[in-house]
DNA sequence: CCGTTAACCTGAGAGC
DNA sequence: TGCTCTCAGGTTAACG
């Protein structure tokens, strides 16, 4: 499902939802995620309080006292829901448009004192994990690149990750240890705003361009998280709400239709890199 | 080290 | 209706 501007309106939602709550209780009923949910995750979890919820790249951090961490990533199908007691049979917290939420896939409840939090996950790729302190959750994360809002973000680093690199752009972006955050919808929108073909290789791209993937990589999230994020099929935020990031698309899943830069007559083409499909205009992108 | 491919899963939608 | 096929906001082990 989610690239960064969806994993953090679920962060806001949930930070707002759960922090400084206590959970009571905690029900899985399918430890089998992209790893095995640890044995120790009900017990560990159970009458502590949230004291924040934080976000890192495409990762949701919830942080307890003494220390102890619990991350969850949603992989491309992961959901979060908030179930009200009192109004449960009326609140749109609906998955796949649905009014009520199929039990079916989901796989792990939080139980707060008047709600409930549900993850739910139909391909099993999302997956959490438990930290007991603070270093060991940093060493998790040590190869993470920075995130384009990151100050270390700059022109000489990017310059330096992708100057001698054979791989294509489009997979250099998607690469979380060079820059975190980004995903196939993004990643295309990026190169569309930078005028780049996505086969073009890292190690051919000019001083210019690299400049332009680093602005239009701030710009794109930043107005994406200003949208909500993008709803195609499944993402919503906590509360329900749909993003609206997905009616910005410049090119992503717009294939034969016009390129909606001004003076170009160019139609969109789509193809496959590794696998993911990548929309290009084929007379601006160059 | 680098680059590529397959694999992990389920469900929606298209085409027949 | 129902079958088969393709595709999906991600990651990563395994290979050459």
């Amino acid at each position: 499902m989610p690239e960064l501007p969806e994993v953090e309106i679920v962060k806001q939602s949930l930070k707002k939802a759960i922090k400084y709550k206590k959970i009571r209780k905690v029900i899985v009923k399918n430890r089998n995620l992209r790893f095995k949910l640890p044995k120790n995750f009900e017990k560990t979890l159970q009458n502590k309080i949230i004291l924040n919820v934080t976000r890192i790249s495409k990762y949701i951090v919830i942080k307890f006292k003494s220390d102890t961490y619990c991350i969850f990533h949603l992989g491309m199908s992961g959901t979060i829901h908030m179930v009200k007691k009192k109004i449960n049979k009326i609140t749109n917290l609906s998955f796949y448009q649905k009014k009520q939420l199929p039990n079916k896939h989901n796989h792990i409840r939080l139980f707060f004192s008047n709600f409930k939090i549900i993850y739910n996950d139909p391909r099993r790729f999302g997956f959490f994990k438990l930290f007991n302190n603070t270093n060991d959750l940093n060493l998790y994360f040590k190869n993470l690149g920075p995130e384009p809002f990151n100050k270390k973000f700059t022109f000489n680093y990017l310059v330096n990750k992708i100057k001698n690199k054979k791989k294509n752009i489009k997979n250099i972006l998607l690469d979380q240890n060079i820059i975190s955050g980004l995903g196939n919808i993004y990643v295309n929108e990026i190169l569309f705003y930078s005028k780049i073909d996505p086969k073009k290789k890292g190690v051919e791209l000019s001083k210019d361009e690299i400049h332009k993937i680093i602005k239009y990589s701030k710009l794109v999230l930043k107005l994406a998280i200003k949208f909500g994020g993008s709803s195609i099929r499944d993402f919503k935020s906590t509360e329900g709400k749909q993003g609206s990031f997905q009616k910005e698309f410049k090119i992503y899943s717009r294939n034969g239709e016009n390129c909606y830069r001004n003076n170009c007559k160019g139609k969109i083409i789509k193809f496959f890199q590794t696998n993911r499909s990548t929309y290009m205009c084929e007379i601006c992108q160059k």
